[in-house]
DNA sequence: GCACGTTCTACCATTGAATGGAAGGTGCAC
DNA sequence: GTGCACCTTCCATTCAATGGTAGAACGTGC
């Protein structure tokens, strides 16, 4: 019984705390919280009051705990992803008009894509769900247009760690994907979100030639036209691309 | 020199480094960042390498130091504002479709207006940089709608504390602005923010009644017509109010 | 090329803030 | 009424956090 029996610093706390909350829940009960990031109840307790004092978590009656609107405001006012988003929006709208399917942008976050904007096919934006999403590159098309341009370190590293928990794909056949999307120039993927759906993307490249983004398609396997969907990608992401220079 | 000398607790600090970021900077200097945290420098060193190490910030080359990708993730991905949202995208689109106007949601946070969504006028939802943005609630027609819906202890609290730094509104003529939102049903606002528009919000009442949003548009003044634009945002806030209770 | 200013990074003795078990509330279910 | 599950508060113990200092790494002007 000292400061932190278990050797982590408050800052690894607070950060464990954030992260307990389960992807999609936008409450949790206090033990529950406590249980997920596996610290004591009264310490669980005591950080969260003191961060809700700020503003960045809410406790409400019962010991309910959400993030806090502040947390929410300050990092959506200083948004990373936003220089990008808004280079990216009118490209994907022209993209969402033409083509008339769900479009999504997406960058490479440790050895996985994180989505981080998407326009769905109907009516414009109206889904937003899967936004803050993520999918392992080895089986997303947008993971693979982003992994293929990474540097060869990069993607030694990543092929050296690769392991599908599920057993089914090998590291050769992630490598050949690989070599594949980087000599094509776009990635494509059949039927492993949905087994109905083809996945397109291609890399957006920033000024200094390095693929910060992926550009993609999903869409309908009875309405795959590569040679449709390709060059319209590719002009919008090197759209995409000449706008990040600005 | 001891466990914080300026008395607060490393939660502070962490919510300080945060906060410290103005509006719409994705990046800052660390010296900067100090100085504007009131922390020590190797005091702000220390911490923000805490927080790079989590992803909660980015630490780059010469002490750029900026919000991290995988806060954006875990506050977007568990967003307290997401329910709001996605309950208010359709009947923004409507609105936006129907009067070709920007519209705006926005929800009260201390005595301001927090707009978290927003959709621009032309060509859809290309403008997304006001999101969270903040406005006083005297000076916007949607702080103005959710204050004159709330508690009455609420907003004699309000009243009372208020001041306008800059001498010009005085609290009767807020108190005054108040009651006639609350007896129109919706409140309106010309060319504060922009000498030529107006601006117009009407609440949005969750299953208890309680106001918990409001939906605004901001039209050129030459382009006001009331009685075509309060219908209808009447009749969206309702629809969204339907959506919440769900 | 050298000296200077600025900014980032690392070190480490001091000490008070953080810790968490225990006890006391509170509310709900049976 | 009794039991249970959860939230909240308290407080003596102690080690993690602190920040001045020093040094490294850059850039810049002379």
């Amino acid at each position: 019984m000292a400061n932190s029996a278990s050797g982590d610093s408050v800052v690894d706390r607070v950060v464990r705390v954030i992260e307990a909350f389960p992807e999609g829940a936008t409450s949790l009960q206090l033990t529950e919280l406590a249980g997920r990031s596996g610290l004591p109840l009264s310490s669980a307790h005591r950080l969260v009051r003191q961060l809700s004092e700020h503003g960045l978590l809410e406790l409400g009656v019962g010991g309910n705990v959400r993030l806090g609107l502040r947390l929410w405001e300050l990092v959506n006012r200083n948004s990373p992803t936003l220089a990008l988003r808004q280079a990216a929006m009118p490209f994907m709208e022209d993209i969402q008009q033409v083509l008339n399917q769900n479009v999504n942008l997406a960058v490479l976050e440790g050895w996985e894509a994180l989505f981080v904007e998407r326009l769905s096919r109907r009516g414009s934006v109206a889904n937003r769900a899967r936004v803050a999403g993520r999918m392992p590159v080895h089986i997303s098309s947008a993971g693979l247009a982003l992994m293929a341009h990474q540097s060869r370190e990069l993607q030694a590293e990543y092929l050296q760690q690769f392991h599908d928990p599920e057993g089914k794909v090998t590291s050769d056949v992630v490598r050949h994907l690989l070599a594949e999307a980087a000599q094509l120039g776009y990635a494509q993927l059949a039927g492993v979100v949905d087994p109905d759906t083809w996945g397109i993307a291609v890399p957006v490249m920033n000024g200094k030639r390095r693929a910060v983004a992926a550009l993609g398609v999903v869409v309908p396997l009875a309405e795959m036209r590569l040679q449709a969907l390709v060059p319209a990608l590719q002009t919008a992401a090197r759209g995409i691309g000449r706008q990040l220079r600005d």
